[in-house]
DNA sequence: TTATCATTGTGTCAAATTAACACAAAGCTT
DNA sequence: AAGCTTTGTGTTAATTTGACACAATGATAA
């Protein structure tokens, strides 16, 4: 180590490899049994759970610091991921009980002063294919697990807020995009895709009309197979058509005026 | 001053008072003589023009940093303001042509360091009343003016983009939102109304039809008064309802599904 | 003073969209 | 084989949207 400035405080590892005052939290939904999911880390020590997040490397884009962070803590490439908003409320972290946390563990001093800094975080949303996520904790959790959406526990600081603010942008959302390609396998029934929408939505809709509304909307692929192995009737398989699929994602589903 | 640190660069002003990395800029909105608006600074020694933006103070959120800078560069309060994107691209500023600019001008070595890093910018717009804005320079820029949104000149850095951006939010929002509140003065006809909406959204839209539907809304109060002085038949006055449009800025306008 | 003319205010009708609803077919369960 | 639940599809009424016509107004021109 060279020692020009002794009096300097030595600059920790994540404030050097980082931009300082700005992070990212993923808020990662999933569909599973008529539920949606929440990806979310537990906090040691403490009965709390925290969304992935992390922070944006020198040279990268938040998009791609998102996508990174996505990667690490599902294994999945190439999933919808949208920005929403940006969290900077000044008393969005409790410093004093951040930083009791983070001593507990073994993070380096200088660390942990960088991290109970100020920080701003930029919301993004994912949509997942629950069953292609493989959850993983990262440096300071525990572990990793899917909660659900309505009932995800204690959650950190403002983390309750961004989750119900990137509910709130699905919500929206679903009229002007094609949500369903990344929450559902690749291959789904009416039924499910309909339940899909009921969940986000929180209310009944009408089969006869779903379906005939999802369908004008040409994004779907009607197939020549039906589920099998299950009771009653067997419904279709549809899977998205991957051109119209992006069609839609590119201009909207409708107009307003 | 003291000197306990002589070898450390005495940090900049502007670095000490504001977060690092991050940045605020306003697309600010006005309409005038059926024409958009942009609110736009010009640069010294270059034929360029930049949005008002500014940096987040330590202690303040990110929407509070915008609303100080919009009231700086406009004189005005408590307008519409909306965050829109974030825009987190490493490459958006060529540090060398900044650089090269910023010499020219009489700002300290130590804030030219820091303004030459890399920014986050966090992009909000507002829609402001055109007439009552007074367009004022910051310490970079030497003018202030409202420019045609279609033909508004270079932008600087990514600033183009930013514009382009938050009309294209300002369209999707004009669906869900009771825009024009802040954009028309306080009493207006219908047909300016109209005009406004059609401006925004670049095309032609059928004058009874509209009627029917903006006032289905229920934001707006027809006024005992038509608008004097004018050509031809005299129109009727409306203003914004005050619950009305409160109550839309809340629930939406419309729903899908 | 009166005619002209562009513009405003309002109503109607057809077309399209949405909401509500019913019944036959399929396939597991008993 | 009968019963039960769920799927697939069509029909009709209500609502919304789009297209359009005509009378009223008030400044301007003759």
């Amino acid at each position: 180590m060279t020692a020009p400035h002794t009096n300097v405080q030595k600059i920790s590892e994540m404030a050097s490899r980082h931009l300082s005052s700005l992070s990212v939290d993923c808020v990662v939904f999933g569909f599973h049994k008529n539920e949606m999911k929440v990806l979310l880390l537990k906090i040691p020590y403490k009965d709390e759970w925290a969304l992935p997040g992390g922070f944006i490397l020198r040279d990268e884009s938040a998009e791609n610091a998102a996508s990174r962070i996505l990667k690490e803590r599902t294994g999945l490439d190439g999933v919808f991921l949208r920005q929403f908003h940006v969290f900077s409320d000044p008393g969005r972290v409790k410093p004093r009980d951040h930083r009791d946390n983070l001593t507990r563990m073994n993070i380096p001093e200088n660390d942990i002063k960088w991290l109970c800094s100020r920080f701003v975080t930029i919301g993004f949303y994912a949509l997942v294919d629950y069953t292609r996520a493989v959850p993983t904790p990262d440096e300071f959790t525990t572990r990793s697990e899917w909660r659900d959406l309505t009932d995800p526990g204690m959650l950190m600081m403002d983390h309750r807020v961004i989750v119900n603010t990137a509910l709130d942008t699905l919500r929206l959302q679903l009229n002007n995009l094609p949500i369903g390609y990344n929450l559902l396998r690749e291959k789904f029934t009416m039924p499910e895709l309909q339940k899909l929408y009921e969940t986000i939505l929180g209310r009944k809709l009408d089969r006869r009309n779903f379906q005939r509304k999802i369908l004008s909307y040409r994004i779907l692929l009607r197939l020549d197979e039906r589920k099998t192995g299950v009771a009653h009737k067997a419904p279709v398989l549809y899977r998205f058509d991957y051109d119209g699929y992006h069609r839609a994602l590119e201009e909207g589903l409708k107009g307003g005026f």
